[in-house]
DNA sequence: CTTCTTGTTACTGA
DNA sequence: ATCAGTAACAAGAA
């Protein structure tokens, strides 16, 4: 499950490898994951790859000479773009490997671009809930204005922040995974901003002092920017041990590590339901 | 066989 | 309006 760090990791990887590239074909294996654009194609022949940008956990693609055009990615849950060189070996992986994607394209392969000059960019994505869009100026504005600040380069203004916890009625873990007041955390990030922060998942926004509220937000801009430099967490099957992983999996202090030792006091960490997530969580040190 | 999982949106009812 | 809860989406694991 891709979120702000997994996304960036993408983000980077492809640009390095696909900036200034034209899209030779492209082939839709499954007309969902374009959300049944029977133009989605055509629209793209021939187009160069100019920039890809990022706005939480969406990727934005732009093309040399069209400046009303867009293509949106969003990976959701099981979503994941590779590249593949001319000689057939994988130069980069956006998301883990499973036993069924040793070979590309496969049976989750759901969009196939060719580029010019021989590479091949595949949207894999085996639960078909992640999308590629094409959109004009207007649609991509619409699709950024959905989304809140980013905690982690500064741009997120405390005041704001502190100011929209203290008039919510919600809980720290719903106010934290919603986009709309801070893009790019999810599950794992939120549970992790937490335990650092030494917050309960559950605690009443409006209830957190200013010193809290720095706390939080200091502790997700570095859980987010500790995770970039460790190109993401890899979190699938605790048994395949043989798919590729971010680095950042190890570093993971509460997520999924339910009945272990808390790494900072040796309570048992808990697992329960807040805001309809599974949440991760110490119930010592974190109040 | 059933149940659960996940990110996000849409909907319902309080 | 605001929030909690839940269904939906799809596929697979347990």
């Amino acid at each position: 499950m891709p979120e702000l760090p997994e996304v960036e990791t993408v983000r980077i990887q492809l640009f390095l490898r696909l900036k200034g590239k034209t899209i030779d074909s492209v082939k839709i294996h499954h007309d969902k994951s374009v959300r049944g654009d029977r133009r989605f194609a055509t629209a793209l022949k021939g187009l160069r790859i100019d920039d890809i940008d990022r706005v939480g956990k969406l990727l934005i693609f732009s093309f040399e000479g069209k400046n009303d055009l867009f293509l949106l990615v969003h990976l959701k849950m099981t979503g994941q773009l590779f590249l593949i060189d001319k000689s057939g070996s994988r130069q980069a992986a956006g998301g883990h490997e499973t036993k069924h994607d040793s070979t590309l394209p496969n049976r989750h392969t759901r969009v196939e671009f060719d580029l010019k000059d021989g590479t091949k960019l595949c949207f894999n994505d085996q639960r078909i809930f992640g999308y590629l869009k094409l959109t004009d100026k207007k649609g991509l504005a619409a699709a950024k204005d959905r989304f809140g600040p980013e905690p982690h380069q500064g741009a997120l203004d405390f005041d704001y922040f502190f100011s929209r916890l203290q008039k919510s009625g919600r809980n720290l873990k719903a106010m934290l995974l919603d986009q709309t007041f801070v893009a790019g955390l999810g599950n794992i990030y939120v549970d992790e901003s937490l335990f650092r922060a030494g917050l309960a998942p559950t605690r009443a926004a409006r209830s957190l002092t200013a010193a809290e509220a720095k706390r939080l937000l200091r502790e997700a801009a570095k859980v987010l920017k500790e995770a970039i430099r460790h190109g993401g967490t890899t979190f699938q099957s605790f048994k395949d041990s043989t798919g590729k992983k971010g680095n950042y999996t190890g570093k993971l202090k509460v997520f999924a590590r339910q009945g272990l030792p808390c790494p900072r006091c040796g309570h048992i960490i808990l697992k329960s339901k807040v805001a309809g997530r599974g949440t991760h969580y110490c119930p010592q040190c974190q109040k």
